[in-house]
RNA sequence: GGGCGAAUAGCUCAGUUGGGAGAGCAUCGGCCUUACAAGCCGAGGGUCACAGGUUCGAACCCUGUUUCGCCCACCA
């Protein structure tokens, strides 16, 4: 052994075991990087960046797998270009997510008989502080378990002191802008979180419910319309009824009125074009207190607004006899009431979208009140335009229509939330004057009057708020900062389609209003991770994957590689167990590679790689391996570079397996036990290259067991991450070998495949001849007969320019070449002719069509040369082909 | 109601400027062969959803139909 190999490194050297085991070699090599600062970004303005901000998981969040596939294909992104040499930086962080961490503490003090009203406001803030020291830390571990090589100097949390002041500094700015308003309007409401939410934290589910046909009598008693309503308390706050104005059915209405039922109340009936007249009645209950189309309706025609419902969801002193109910109790009640006045005219079954409370899915209640907004249109317009021109890319590119048409109809985005965790909105309101002081830096008096009376706003941010900054506010924002020099734009945004619109788009609206300049040059949007029939996973089916009893069954790299083959663009996941368990196999398997050649290769021979440096010195086989290796580093780069997460891994996959494993390393075997120093030396030289070129292909998908691989092989070697990752090698292509070798790995294969077919037992020694008339091919033949032999355990060869076949044996015809295998008694001449009938069914079928495409005029005109060329060849190779079957069925004929 | 996507081997999917239908898994047969039985070698299997059209030529381009999935939307 060398006493070259004093490398500090994590792990002594051994021979590799038979079977890789990943648990230990994942722990210790997490902590060796973590401990060499590895993941560190450096402050170097001038050299090429490439960064990326984390879509911050939630502080509450425990790894699932959109987590777990989310994460791979940023930490694969930013491990590819630290192996370029890009100054790399990847931040990570956590969402203080208001409504779901008030949520899991209140349950806390629940449970402890207590709520968050005793607490008071202050204490209850310290708590929430407490629990996210205590266990806000889970999904940072297990981002570490998946081997995420972010910088962790780095973390971030929204409720930072320094994203605070980011956030303060955004909401002050846009207000004095006026883009920032405070008004009564109508709000989706949850009655749990007691809170408002913005459209887009509201769910539209499919729900069994009932249409109630309601019976309004006219207010002079001449008659009476019916009315459909899936929702009958809200009637309570009825102001009026709207029909559609060129509906003849009601002409003359709106000059009589209303006389609403229990109510008792007169109420004009509105001409109103929002109303469709063929739905029910075409008459429409309006409440512009708790719907939002009625509403609008309101506004156009000036109704009053009636509340109904406290922020509970309780009737309120509105309701009359019904305060005090719950609003689904109340509902039963009116109903049961309206019958017995004579009110109802029916009910029937109706399945309708229902909102519900994304956090805690309640039924949420439209209703009215004073809330803060964002005037997003000019926002909006900043980010279109970015997108329309191309400074802002999105992969794969169906999402654009979506993403316009979206931004076409965005409505002003509420955002306050009437809860206590969270940014509190800056705005102090005076008691004497009335007047509302906006400032970044808690104010003391009234910026107006300068009386001390002052009280700030109680409300908080909605939490998207902050996130909308952290492209900028995680660098460091509003102060001018080196990392906002250096990394921003950020390159990559690496998301799930469905927070499009919740963040992405957010961000884009931030960034560019107060960077002056996109928050980042491309957005991925990966697909939503489903069961591997194409269910969603959810705790009530069942069908939940937990990455993390993944990650123990099969180790982080195989599923890994699994989530990364599984992430084709424009198509959802279908995650499948079995395939987990194929890749880990396939970790295996280099495993395997690597300690062959281990034993090969045990000491450190530096410059024994320098072969090839001079491909043309060098056998045909090396040279077809390094050919195939440039090709696959193209591939796995183009692959990368253009987000075909699937194609990376399929790349490295086939090569790894079917091209190294399987042909080149049994190729060589021969070599590398062979006297002669020269061949030997060749073949350790490309086999411990190739490995390396793998090795560092695949170290972005599979960080633990090529880095211990790596450090495993002979050599003074550093981490691999910080390796340069494998470029083109122009002088490695060579398309002339290749076709060399594919010519005698065809030729192999025929062997193989008249063995199989006649079942002769391997050992059996075997005779084969080939017939082969062209003088070049035969002696690329002659030249690697040996190797003809190995591969395919034939204890002889052949090699003739014409001769007949003999009545017993099997053949086939490959490129030209006539492949004969005498098998004497083995030969199974039944089966045979069998053979033969088939192979010149499909003969007969291909001569037809190439034919039929030579007999046609038009083609030849229209078709290019070289797919006219490539027809003749083939209509020749199909006949001899044909008449060398003719020829077999004759021969075997006479056998039998 | 509007929009987007999908339909290719038993299953999951590739198939990128239109030119002889592929992979992985599964199935079947044979093998412990100097890294790997977590392996090796070989085989079978498809009317490319359907119907038209363009073209010398269509899995691919166009039109329509069917089925499935998703997103958006103010039919109470």
């Amino acid at each position: 052994m060398s006493n070259e190999t004093t490398t500090p490194q994590c792990a002594a050297k051994y021979d590799l075991p038979k079977a890789y085991e990943f648990e230990e070699v994942e722990e210790r090599w997490y902590q060796y990087w973590l401990e060499g600062k590895t993941f560190s970004a450096q402050m170097e303005p001038g050299r090429p960046a490439f960064s990326i901000v984390i879509p911050p998981p939630n502080v509450t969040g425990v790894l699932h797998i959109g987590h777990a596939l989310n994460n791979t294909l940023q930490d694969l992104l930013t491990r590819y270009h630290r192996m370029k040499g890009d100054n790399t930086l990847w931040v990570p962080g956590t969402d203080h997510a208001g409504i779901a961490t008030q949520n899991v503490v209140e349950r806390q003090l629940a449970a402890e008989k207590t709520n968050r009203h005793e607490l008071g406001r202050d204490k209850f803030i310290e708590r929430v502080w407490q629990w996210r020291t205590d266990k806000g830390g889970t999904i940072i571990k297990q981002l570490k378990r998946m081997g995420a090589s972010c910088d962790w100097d780095r973390e971030r949390f929204t409720m930072d002191e320094g994203l605070s002041k980011a956030v303060r500094e955004v909401f002050v700015r846009l207000y004095n802008e006026g883009l920032i308003y405070k008004g009564d309007y109508i709000v989706n409401w949850c009655p749990r979180c007691k809170t408002a939410l913005s459209d887009d934290e509201v769910e539209h589910d499919p729900t069994h419910g009932k249409l109630y046909h309601l019976r309004y009598p006219y207010s002079d008693g001449s008659g009476s319309v019916v009315i459909a309503t899936t929702r009958p308390e809200t009637m309570l706050g009825d102001t009026a009824v709207a029909v559609h104005p060129d509906d003849e059915r009601y002409a003359g209405l709106d000059k009589i009125g209303i006389r609403l039922p229990i109510v008792d109340r007169i109420i004009p009936v509105v001409l109103d074009h929002h109303v469709q007249r063929d739905f029910g009645t075409g008459a429409l209950k309006v409440t512009p207190a708790h719907d939002r189309d009625d509403y609008e309706i309101g506004l156009r025609h000036n109704l009053e607004r009636i509340k109904i419902m406290d922020e509970h969801g309780i009737m309120n002193e509105n309701a009359g006899k019904y305060a005090g109910m719950d609003r689904f109790a109340c509902r039963e009640q009116i109903v049961k009431d309206l019958a017995e006045l004579g009110f109802l005219d029916k009910i029937e079954d109706y399945e309708h979208a229902v909102g519900k409370c994304y956090r805690c899915a309640t039924v949420v209640e439209p209703t009215t009140s004073k809330q803060w907004f964002v005037s997003v249109r000019p926002l909006a317009d900043k980010a279109v335009a970015a997108v329309r021109e191309g400074r802002i890319k999105l992969y794969p590119d169906t999402w654009y229509n979506t993403f316009y048409a979206w931004m076409d109809n965005i409505r002003d985005w509420c955002i306050s939330r009437q809860i206590w965790w969270g940014h509190r909105i800056p705005a102090w309101t005076c008691a004497d004057c009335g007047e509302m002081t906006v400032v970044s830096l808690d104010p003391t008096v009234c910026g107006k009057c300068g009386s001390s009376q002052i009280e700030q706003e109680h409300d908080v941010l909605d939490t998207w708020f902050s996130s909308a900054l952290w492209p900028f506010s995680t660098l460091g924002w509003p102060d001018q900062t080196k990392e906002l020099a250096t990394f921003y734009p950020t390159s990559v945004l690496i998301t799930s389609f469905d927070i499009l619109f919740f963040w992405v788009a957010r961000m884009m609206m931030m960034g560019l209003h107060f960077m002056d300049e996109v928050p980042f040059h491309d957005v991925y949007l990966h697909a939503l991770v489903r069961d591997k029939h194409g269910k969603k996973m959810s705790k009530s089916t069942g069908n939940v994957i937990d990455p993390l009893d993944m990650i123990a069954q099969y180790g982080t790299d195989a599923f890994r590689f699994t989530l990364t083959a599984f992430a084709a663009q424009g198509r959802e996941i279908k995650m499948d167990e079995e395939r987990i368990d194929g890749y880990r196999r396939f970790i295996n398997k280099l495993w395997n590679a690597a300690r062959f050649t281990q034993m090969h290769i045990k000491e450190s021979e530096p410059g024994i790689t320098a072969v090839t440096d001079n491909p043309a010195a060098l056998a045909l086989p090396h040279r077809w391996i390094l050919s195939r290796t440039d090709a696959a580093v193209r591939d796995v780069r183009k692959a990368l570079d253009g987000y075909d997460f699937n194609l990376i891994a399929s790349a490295i996959y086939q090569f790894t397996w079917h091209e190294f494993c399987d042909w080149y390393v049994e190729w060589i075997k021969a070599d590398l036990f062979s006297d002669d120093t020269a061949k030997r030396e060749q073949a350790r030289g490309v086999l411990l290259c190739v490995l390396e070129n793998i090795l560092k292909m695949l170290h972005p998908i599979c960080p633990f067991v090529t880095e211990e691989i790596w450090s495993q092989l002979p050599g003074q070697r550093g981490t691999i991450m910080l390796e340069s990752f494998p470029e083109a090698k122009p002088t490695w292509q060579d398309a002339e070998t290749e076709q060399a070798m594919q010519l005698l790995m065809e030729i192999i294969t025929a062997v193989r495949t008249i063995r199989s077919e006649a079942n002769v037992h391997p050992s059996a020694k075997l005779h084969v001849s080939l017939i082969c008339p062209d003088p070049a091919k035969r002696e690329l033949l002659q030249l690697f007969s040996g190797s003809i032999c190995a591969m395919t355990r034939a204890e002889s060869l052949d090699i003739v320019e014409s001769g007949a076949v003999p009545d017993d044996a099997a053949h086939s015809l490959v490129s030209g070449i006539e492949v004969v295998v005498p098998l004497k008694e083995l030969i199974d001449v039944d089966a045979e002719l069998d053979k033969l009938a088939r192979e010149r069914k499909v003969l007969e079928q291909d001569l037809q069509r190439v034919r039929g495409k030579l007999g046609n005029e038009k083609f030849l005109a229209n078709a290019p040369a070289d797919v006219v060329e490539k027809e003749r060849a083939k209509l020749e190779e199909l006949e001899t082909k044909l008449a060398k079957n003719e020829e077999s069925r004759g021969r075997l004929g006479t056998v039998k």
